[in-house]
DNA sequence: GCGCTTTCGGTTACCGGTAACATAAAATTA
DNA sequence: TAATTTTATGTTACCGGTAACCGAAAGCGC
């Protein structure tokens, strides 16, 4: 591996110098200057990030802790992120978590052991604080994305889930829909427990009674593994009367789940039953819309949080707190369908 | 802060046995491991692994050079490589070329700055070549993703393109169709040639004949711009006979794209005109399976990708080339439709 | 041409680990 | 119990950069 030392002994210049050049430091004369980018040129050299970030104590790398990477939703935020990354010359390490606690745990360890300069993460339940502690005692300064924690100090930005819900399910009302279900993720998660605070207001605004097996809760895992068709099966077996017309699914990943388990009992959507969710479900979008959602701006939730981020890692705007919270669209499609 | 020299001050050892301890290399003591890994426990120590690198000279550190991270078919391989990579002790670099080659560039010399152990890349074209000679003067091997490059030397995974794309167009000419035009990706990324060549031949073999307008090319960044609509209204501009009643979409980027070009000249899939792609246009197809597809095994893809990098990386099996071809699945779906 | 300031470049030490060697302590053998 | 081997730990130097300090050369005023 070509090092400034080889660079120094063929331009005949101290390391130092050659150092210097790199980094357009002190003062050079021109004609040294380019006897040693000569060198560097005709050797390939490239600086050693590593032993750059031990004087340094900084190494340009950032941490992207996400649920899952394939989901559409998560990948936007990540394409985001690295984006405003690389603008700002920094590199990202990614990861998925699958809501996994002790995963999550491996990959902080893993972001201490790589010394990155900061974490961006959308934390698996409020006992991440721990960890993100565990952060900030070494000094890495982390932001929340997507998800709250209670007891969290720092930046986050967020989705709206509060109103997003609140509007689903104001959609739904205005459909006719009396008999709404509420398929939600972990109650850990703070965009499930928003989204079902937005769902029991928007019906008790309306004067809707709220039955309570109506609503149920889902983990990642269970969806991975399918369960969510029992889920679905229990709400459809409800006498006629307290049967929902419409289910809201919490998120993308749950309403794909829940989609296919219609499908399975037999069950048209929206003929039989409307559906409505939060996040995209992309990318056929673009050609068939069809479902009724709460679009969140997750590529700029993901460039917006590293911004954040770097301000932190740089010690720039570290006064206030900041919490974004960004209202997601309202796309009414085709998956919800009038009461007559 | 923490160091193993404070560790070493903490246990009362020299900072070679806490070094010991941790790797537990050598020979140590009970009491005297029971007394370090007590002091790292205390002081929450993590081992830094740039000054680790820097005598070992391996960074644990993998980079994955990907066309955009957002496309489902590249987080698929992206996820697919994470898995493989973590399940082994490394981590993993992300990166998004959008096909530029200026910017691919760029990620070479952040990968080469950032010292990774290997690199898994899907090149955006037959000039990166020169960026992985770079890449192996320094040492790093890369195993090649999804795509081919003339005079490349090395191991790789690629989805079989010829084959995927001979039987989408004899699905095509089952169902009647005769004339089949091909948008395609640039002709210098290698999928695009064997998309090509598949469609080619198919026709060929059934005695169809190749009207030269029927191919069309088009890259990442018109699509992007939204120029797929002239492409496709100069094909349905076409006289009678000669209009196509079938388009085969070079990948989902562009199906996708295609499919909003149709819709804003009024045409109807399947009724109007059958579309086909290359790659799953995903999550939808597990509710509502629409298209018509020759769908690749991304995340297989990604994770046999990284498994043969890092036994580059070890130097196991370093004697044999390794060429994998995985073929893709078929999956007739109702974005076609039989010709009368 | 002499002293003073500025410019340019070199030397030394250190960042946080570990390989290689050295040495002290304990265990084994004769 | 002395000699020998084995085990346990310490010391030194180095990985590839850079900060801090220092000295030589060049520029400048008079």
């Amino acid at each position: 591996m070509v090092t400034i030392y080889d660079i120094a002994k063929k331009a005949n210049v101290s390391p130092m110098t050659v150092s210097r050049v790199i980094n357009n430091s002190g003062n050079i004369r021109m004609a040294t200057k380019e006897k040693v980018e000569k060198a560097i040129k005709e050797l390939g050299y490239v600086p050693n990030s590593a032993a750059r970030s031990l004087t340094s104590n900084q190494t340009k790398t950032l941490g992207l802790i996400l649920t899952d990477i394939s989901n559409p939703f998560f990948s936007k935020i990540a394409r985001g992120a690295e984006d405003a990354a690389v603008e700002t010359g920094y590199r990202v390490l990614m990861s998925n978590t699958d809501e996994d606690f002790e995963k999550e745990i491996n990959y902080i360890d893993m972001m201490l052991s790589a010394r990155v300069d900061g974490v961006l993460i959308a934390p698996t339940s409020d006992k991440t604080l721990d960890q993100i502690k565990r952060l900030s005692d070494h000094n890495i300064p982390a932001v929340l994305i997507d998800r709250t924690i209670e007891g969290f100090v720092g930046d986050y930005v967020l989705g709206d889930s509060y109103e997003g819900s609140r509007k689903l399910v104001e959609h739904l009302i205005d459909y006719g829909h009396r008999n709404i279900a509420l398929i939600n993720g972990p109650s850990n998660v703070s965009t499930a427990r928003e989204r079902q605070r937005g769902y029991l207001e928007t019906l008790k605004l309306n004067d809707l009674p709220v039955h309570e097996n109506y609503i149920s809760e889902i983990d990642f895992k269970s969806v991975q593994a399918g369960n969510t068709k029992s889920t679905v099966a229990q709400l459809m077996q409800l006498n006629d009367k307290k049967r929902p017309t419409a289910i809201f699914a919490a998120n993308n990943f749950i309403a794909i789940s829940v989609m296919k388990a219609l499908k399975e009992l037999g069950l048209q959507v929206p003929e039989d039953i409307s559906v409505v969710c939060f996040d995209e479900v992309e990318p056929v979008v673009y050609f068939d819309p069809f479902f009724t959602v709460a679009a969140q701006p997750a590529s700029e939730l993901g460039r917006i949080g590293i911004q954040f981020l770097i301000e932190r890692v740089e010690q720039k705007n570290v006064e206030q707190e900041r919490k974004i919270i960004l209202p997601p669209d309202i796309h009414i499609r085709k998956s919800t369908r009038r009461m007559e």
